[in-house]
RNA sequence: GCGAGAGUGGCGGAAUUGGCAGACGCGCUGGACUUAGGAUCCAGUACCUUGAGGUAUGGGGGUUCGAGUCCCCCCUCUCGCACCA
């Protein structure tokens, strides 16, 4: 670790002409401590890192503190720190565990997004996007976390609660900021034939989450008022099946409609119960539909049916215009509505196979003719739809439209630890950025930031006093923060120039290391920074900064580190030393036990310091990738652990116990054709493993195989030294070459995993500098030649007989000989030969009657 | 409900992409050695029977000389989305 530090053996440099490989690992939130997740995120990383290097890339990989947000807000308050100082100890802490985990970073580049150095230009591109239009202030039903006192995204809220304490999520109407991400959706959804390299489960959960769905817009009358009452539907050709129309509770047209009408406090009254739960709880499946008559009806401009207007808890405020056009026959959730409430059901697409009537035991949602549909009567509602499309546009009631469910991202958080949002509220000139001279906006020290729910920095007047940019009269700042996601978006690209103060992004250095060539990081953030920070490159594409519009070339998600846990009635969660066969130590009572992801509630974590003081940094970098392909979830095992313990042991004393004959065998040919025959097997298996290796490595990173196909050499290595050590050394002249290469692959090829012992052995075996300057080795395809195989004999698909057959032998030789062998005769007995296909040096399979 | 993935020994997992299922590791069983160390080394370890066989990759069909792998039906589990109009 001291020399790769004395000589920066990472640090990466802008060499025009070389090939670059920029391998960008997830930066953390910096909690203080390490984790498993963080050991197998950045282990592989690391493993890509150092294989690269060795395969002759300009790699750069850098490493930085997701630092600003809500956890370390958090945790903070309970330690009664102020967030910028124990913040800033915790990054110390956390860069000496990852320097001793031997994870190789250039951290001349390191970067922190909660100095100002930085955050100055997260408001500097804020500025940026609200100048184009993209940031920009309305008013909206937001989710509202009251434990955390602070507005969600609603990417950052799951099953109707906060994302971060579990708190049900409340709605509430507020002023907030927000980045116009929904006009990106289709440019999300159409780049992602650029993505070739991510997850294909990835992708499926960005589609579904974007939620692109094509129909129309029709535009329905109030009946009594006049008011326009637009829909959105994919079913435009069910539009003559409307019979009742639902509305939100939140649709802004509520409470104008039914005010001074005699309907109109029931109605409000409804519409408070409906809001209470806010707009997540209620976008619950199981939720119970409940609707109320308005008293009022909407007019539909196809066939002028009038209808009456219902408000509608499954009405969704946020999705399409608000308001539903309701088809119970032709729509299960309207149907079920309808039938409740007693409103008419009206057939308007008949199946080909049959009649329906208003007696329907269910809705029909599948295809059919179009009836009771005007002059669309009779036509399949397939070709229906675009035909009512045109009409209605020809008339002006509607459009052919297309919707999706991804919504504006709302940026603004009512909390103190993030990026002030740069913008002054001025009496004469209203809303005016402030100038980038004046940038960066410095969060204040000294601030109450407990939560309350008003923004903490409303209550500093240091803060919040201030002038005008424009007119200089006494003016007032934005007090909210910026979400922490607007503060991660961008930071890859902060990474190329983190030491200029002159500008935010470099565009020489973009140009040469962009786009990141494999990012590693956790699932979870599929749609939510892997959305955000895809949106943030697009705008600042369209704006002129960046040369590309997708920022990931290739994406690489990481399985769990699991344990088992295990739960008693009594004493509940216990660690694993309370246990005792099958029973909790405490009470006695049966204990039960489930596997489940590390956390420090369940008891099952393991501590990555422990195991690096106890087994050393490579035991547990080798443990972490050995058991399972990385993209699963893993079972941590102490057992497994210390089986890697072992083999690394193994490797080791392979090389001390055998120092003198290794080193005296240096530099000696290689075992080629005219050696022994152990000395050529040994050279065979050599050759095997680097292929085999090299493969797994670039098969999507299956470092478990690779390590398993290490593991074989070593121990054929280990056979062959016993029989150089045996008396019958005389027949192998060769084998101390062959096992110095042998050794010296297996170090060569596990130095990516293990580093530092790879490091040492490769110094004890003569080796100079560090070796990652060494080129990855190539495997000998001569050397791979197999001389003899043994072939397997299937009679009627199964194995009769094994024959030894010299590789490479001609077809009908080999038919010959299976013939000949004694057992598959015996087998063959009184049977006719039908057919025999021979698989050149696997088998040969007989049919016969 | 929709979408994706997965079902292989006691456990984690291999299987050259249609070619001898169970590599490698853990655990377990014998044995060796001992400077008692989270030792090490050797042998064994899918199941049933052992003369030889027979049965096995969630279940049932199919294609094929040959299927863990391809096709059809069913079951189970995990994850994601979910009143999306």
């Amino acid at each position: 670790q001291k020399y790769w530090e004395d000589y920066k053996t990472f640090k990466a440099e802008l060499r025009p002409g070389k090939s670059k490989n920029y391998v960008l690992c997830m930066f953390p939130y910096p909690s203080g401590a390490l984790h498993m997740g963080h050991v197998i995120n950045y282990t592989i990383g690391d493993v890509i890192v150092r294989y690269r290097m060795m395969k002759g890339f300009n790699v750069l990989s850098p490493m930085g503190w997701d630092s600003f947000g809500l956890p370390a807000e958090n945790a903070a308050i309970k330690r009664g720190m102020h967030p910028e100082d124990s913040t800033n100890s915790n990054i110390e802490k956390m860069r000496a565990q990852m320097s001793k985990a031997g994870w190789g970073y250039d951290w001349g580049r390191e970067l922190a997004t909660s100095h100002p150095d930085y955050y100055k230009w997260t408001q500097w591109l804020f500025l940026k996007f609200y100048k184009a239009g993209q940031a920009f202030k309305k008013r909206a039903a937001v989710n509202w976390c009251p434990r955390d006192a602070t507005v969600l995204a609603n990417e950052q809220v799951q099953d109707g609660k906060c994302e971060r304490c579990g708190t049900p999520v409340e709605q509430r109407d507020l002023e907030q900021w927000f980045f116009k991400m929904s006009s990106d959706a289709e440019r999300l959804l159409r780049n992602h034939e650029q993505l070739k390299g991510w997850p294909e489960r990835v992708l499926k959960m960005q589609v579904e989450w974007i939620g692109r769905s094509e129909g129309a817009r029709i535009d329905f009358t109030v009946t009594e008022t006049g008011d326009p009452l637009p829909v959105f539907t994919t079913r435009p050709d069910t539009v003559y099946g409307v019979t009742f129309m639902s509305i939100a509770p939140e649709h802004p047209l509520v409470e104008k409609l039914v005010k001074g009408t005699p309907r109109e406090e029931e109605v409000m009254r409804q519409v408070r119960e409906m809001r209470r739960g806010g707009t997540s709880e209620r976008e619950r499946v199981d939720m119970e539909k409940v609707g109320l008559f308005t008293g009022l009806h909407v007019t539909n401009p196809l066939n002028g049916d009038e209808v009456p207007l219902y408000v509608a808890n499954f009405a969704l405020m946020t999705y399409g215009t608000g308001a539903v056009m309701s088809v119970p026959a032709h729509d299960q959730r309207d149907f079920e509505f309808a039938r409740k409430y007693g409103l008419p059901i009206k057939v308007v697409i008949q199946p080909p196979d049959g009649t329906l009537d208003g007696k329907l035991a269910q809705a029909f949602e599948g295809d059919g003719l179009q009836v009771r549909s005007g002059p669309f009567d009779g036509m399949p509602n397939r070709e229906a739809m675009g035909k009512i499309i045109q009409h209605i546009e020809k008339n002006g009631w509607g459009k052919g439209t297309v919707n999706y469910r991804l919504r504006d991202w709302l940026l603004s958080r009512q909390r103190y630890w993030g990026a002030p949002i740069p913008i002054v509220y001025c009496p004469v000139c209203g809303e005016v950025p402030v100038p980038e001279k004046d940038l960066p906006v410095l969060l204040p020290r000294n601030v109450e930031f407990k939560p309350t729910g008003e923004s903490p920095l409303a209550r500093c007047p240091d803060f919040v006093e201030t002038t005008c940019p424009k007119c200089g009269c006494p003016a007032k700042r934005e007090t909210d923060t910026m979400d922490t996601f607007v503060d991660s978006s961008w930071y890859f690209l902060r990474y190329l120039n983190a030491r200029d103060g002159d500008g935010a992004l470099d565009p020489e250095a973009m140009k040469y290391w962009m786009p990141v060539d494999q990012y590693i990081g956790g699932i979870e953030h599929a749609t939510m920074h892997l959305i955000y920070c895809r949106y943030f490159t697009h705008v600042l594409h369209d704006l002129g900064y960046v040369p590309f519009e997708e920022p990931i070339a290739n994406l690489f998600c990481q399985g769990m580190v699991c344990k088992e846990a295990f739960y008693c009635q009594e004493d509940k969660w216990l660690r694993q030393d309370e246990v005792h066969e099958g029973r909790c130590t405490k009470c006695g009572r049966p204990v039960h036990a489930e596997v489940a992801k590390m956390s420090k509630s369940k008891l099952n974590v393991v501590s990555p310091d422990e195991i690096i003081t106890k087994f050393g940094a490579d035991t547990l970098r080798l443990y972490i990738l050995s058991d399972t392909p990385p993209e699963r979830d893993q079972l941590w095992n102490d057992e497994g652990l210390l089986g890697s313990h072992r083999f690394l042991n193994r490797l080791w004393s392979t090389v001390f116990d055998n120092i003198g004959m290794l080193n005296t065998a240096a530099g000696k040919p290689p075992a080629g054709e005219q050696t022994d025959k152990a000395s050529r097997e040994l050279r065979r298996k050599t050759h095997e493993t680097i292929k085999r290796v090299t493969d797994s490595i670039e098969d999507n990173y299956h470092f478990n195989t690779a390590i398993s196909g290490v593991i074989e050499l070593v121990s054929q290595t280990r056979e062959a030294i016993s029989l150089m050590n045996s008396a019958s050394a005389s027949a192998a002249p060769s084998l101390p070459a062959a096992i110095r290469e042998a050794v010296q692959s297996a170090v060569m090829l596990l130095s990516p995993i293990v580093p530092h012992i790879a490091e040492e052995l490769w110094h004890v075996l003569g080796g100079k500098g560090t070796i990652l300057q060494q080129p990855w080795p190539a495997w000998d395809a001569a050397a791979l030649k197999v001389e003899e195989v043994e072939m397997a004999v299937q009679i009627n698909g199964k194995v009769r007989a094994h024959l030894t057959l010299p590789a490479g032998l001609g077809e009908e030789q080999v038919k010959e000989a299976a013939l000949a062998d004694e057992r598959v005769q015996r087998n063959l007995e009184g049977k006719a030969i039908v057919n025999i296909k021979v698989v050149p040096d696997r088998l040969v399979s007989i049919a016969a009657k």
